[in-house]
DNA sequence: GTCCAATAGTGATGCAGATCACACACGCCC
DNA sequence: GGGCGTGTGTGATCTGCATCACTATTGGAC
């Protein structure tokens, strides 16, 4: 098998990776099966643009390798990166279930592999198993529930500082340790921080001053050590 | 019937009412039937709370008359309004279907009539009928496309004023007329426009005032007049 | 009609963060 | 090494909006 992008092909990546909540984890023997025969697996080199904003749905992307970053733009071009996704996330369901446009542009922020199911097969299968509906729905609600949150950042967390606090708590949650500090991969230019939170690169550049002063946060090389999960939480309430 | 707080009770509003679209319009008449067995229609006052932020999902309310105000807090007390919802409604079907608290706090306006369906007897529906599994799975991509337009809108509209013309235009695209001129009953008070767009009262006094001296509206009593929406559009993208 | 609470208008002030304008650090290619 | 592009740090300035502090209006209860 070839291996392009200098990644190394994985055989089956829908046969229940990481998450058990996986859209497509522990169907039906019917229901797997047919889902192998509509599903064809692709490498995608970085910055490959999976679809983009305004697109009609052409199907759904389910990740498995790679991080992918969502985002939208207004007509004077400034943007905002919605999610980044990685392995297990589907991307473009609702676009396909409700056969709008793409609402946002996802673009591979590195070499990565996903499988590619196209809109009339899924809309089938949506109609032809009830619990892949069912498996649809939930996950439909979960991309809610996320969409949500970030409204109530937007909305209500009032200054960059209380952003950034909440972008690093995010961050931290899958490695923190019991005494509150963790360690991440720094992946994101201060530019695309900024995208994040909705602020400018400048501001972004000085809360990284501001929280290494403060002793909120340090940086060795790429990887971003936070000291005390407990001093962020204030900072986002206060 | 009683008629409480001067309502004229509907008899049975499920019946397809106002959208084609509608949740539970159409069903086979299985489902209908089984539909109507598990619903509880009720009238509630206004100032009525159907479900508030955080609880526990009980189930979903299908709206049939009167407004609803769909709003989050922060727990410095800052209040956002996510939407006002009208007749034919479904309210806290995401958290129903995740099975998470609700998002938001839903509080009628005015007096009106709602459909109640427990969480139980909906997730039982949605396992034994596929066609209302594909229903729910569209009304929830819906749901994720409006609250999608919520971000962009919180993201990437940079001032208050943009922001309100955006609120005008949403308000004015169902009476518009052909030469871009429209009617709306204003409802709302200042307080809860700024609610809307993320400002202050204050600031949303001032931008009234504004508008109506550039002859983008006016206001004859509690009735808002629309000029040109095409005015109103060049500011949005300014 | 009177009274009161809720809503609305408007000026004065202050400050956070956008914007502009650089200098600097670092890969990377030749 | 030198050059170049992309990313980063940081000062100076400017401004829109929040905030505060009022007064004015409206509308409902009685």
């Amino acid at each position: 098998m070839r291996a392009p992008y200098g990644l190394t092909i994985l055989d089956n990546c829908l046969t229940c990776p990481v998450r058990s909540e996986h859209l497509f984890c522990n169907l039906s023997p019917q229901a797997g099966q047919r889902l192998n025969e509509i599903k064809s697996t692709a490498v995608y080199p970085k910055g490959a643009m999976l679809f983009i904003e305004g697109q009609q749905p052409r199907g759904v992307f389910v990740l498995c390798t790679g991080k992918v970053k969502l985002s939208t733009s207004s007509r004077e071009g400034k943007t905002i990166i919605t999610k980044i996704s990685d392995s297990g996330d589907v991307l473009g369901l609702n676009a396909v279930v409700s056969n709008r446009p793409y609402e946002v542009t996802a673009e591979m922020m590195e070499p990565g592999q996903g499988n590619f199911i196209p809109r009339d097969s899924l809309m089938h299968m949506l109609k032809d198993h009830p619990e892949v509906a069912v498996r649809i729905a939930q996950q439909l609600s979960r991309n809610y529930f996320t969409a949500y949150e970030e409204i109530r950042t937007l909305g209500l967390a009032a200054s960059p500082s209380e952003k950034f606090a909440k972008l690093l708590l995010s961050w931290s949650t899958k490695t923190a340790q019991s005494d509150g500090s963790a360690q991440v991969k720094l992946t994101l230019t201060h530019e695309e921080v900024a995208e994040i939170i909705g602020t400018t690169r400048e501001t972004v550049s000085r809360l990284f001053s501001e929280f290494k002063k403060k002793q909120l946060m340090q940086l060795k090389g790429a990887t971003l050590v936070i000291r005390s999960r407990m001093a962020l939480e204030k900072i986002v309430q206060s």
